[in-house]
DNA sequence: GTCTTTGCAAAAACTTTGCATGCGG
DNA sequence: CCGCATGCAAAGTTTTTGCAAAGAC
């Protein structure tokens, strides 16, 4: 999905975070941009520490905190806090300007994109004196058939 | 701002919806939304078990955790969860279908109304067949202003 | 060489669970 | 009175922090 050519831009992208804000370059927090690239999915912290580690990289679960915050804050990262989760991340790249819907009777999360968030977030934005980041639009739903929803108390 | 003759509504809503899931009906979980009400901000569930506490109810946490759950899913309460933080709740009826924007720099949440994003809602759920509950749409944005904002490490 | 970053483990923050007691139906 | 709900404390999760050692500049 994502095209491995735009992992380099994306390196190059951090580096020039990095160097802006004087953090140091170190390869700890390039190998971690590399192996999120590669899983290439919606992902926690804790999933990302073990990928890593089965894989034969030794990081530490403060190191990888520390190089997500730090992805977050350039952009490169998208976090989102969905209901009841620990934080979950994922590539802006990966799938541009989408946003999630949550069934709220059995968990999936199903990705969609809808052009007019943009122009609200933008009107939003220069209506209130800020300019915008980033947002994230969550959808709570029920499926319209009960039966694919596994968690229903009611029926 | 929430007239507290809206009160007696949302204690029938709740009462309504324990008897639907043949839950019980306790003095707890009335008293629990009681005190939401006289909160009338956004909250955490540990915040509302300082101040039921303070304010002389004998209230666990656990009673609060599982009453704020409740009355989650019968959507008397909103559940938000914003960036590092805990969950934050509020009354629905309190600022009916808004939204937040969060400044990235200083952690600022601002509300806001924008009626697009209903319409927006409602199109994603029929396209994908499910039919909505509710949304959340958080705005990261920066002021214009990088002095009004206090943790900017570049400047 | 200096000073940030890392790894490790311990701690903190937040939430859930187990069990005995209490109260709603 | 039966059985769910509560209170308490303990355990579970997720994230942050302190400190010595390693690595970036």
């Amino acid at each position: 999905m994502t095209p491995s050519q735009d992992i380099d831009a994306l390196k190059a992208s951090f580096a020039d975070f990095l160097k802006r804000k004087k953090y140091r370059s170190t390869q700890e927090r390039f190998l971690v941009l590399d192996r999120i690239a590669e899983l290439d999915r919606h992902f926690s912290a804790d999933e990302l520490y073990i990928h890593m580690n089965s894989r034969g990289d030794r990081i530490s679960r403060a190191t990888i905190y520390s190089t997500l915050d730090l992805l977050t804050q350039c952009s490169i990262l998208m976090k989102h806090r969905f209901h009841g989760e620990s934080a979950t991340f994922e590539l802006s790249s990966r799938m541009p300007n989408h946003d999630h819907l949550i069934c709220v009777e059995c968990g999936r999360i199903l990705e969609f994109r809808e052009e007019g968030i943009d122009s609200i977030r933008d009107a939003v934005c220069s209506q209130l004196g800020f300019r915008p980041v980033t947002h994230s639009l969550q959808i709570f739903a029920t499926c319209h058939d009960p039966l694919t929803c596994e968690y229903n108390k009611q029926d």
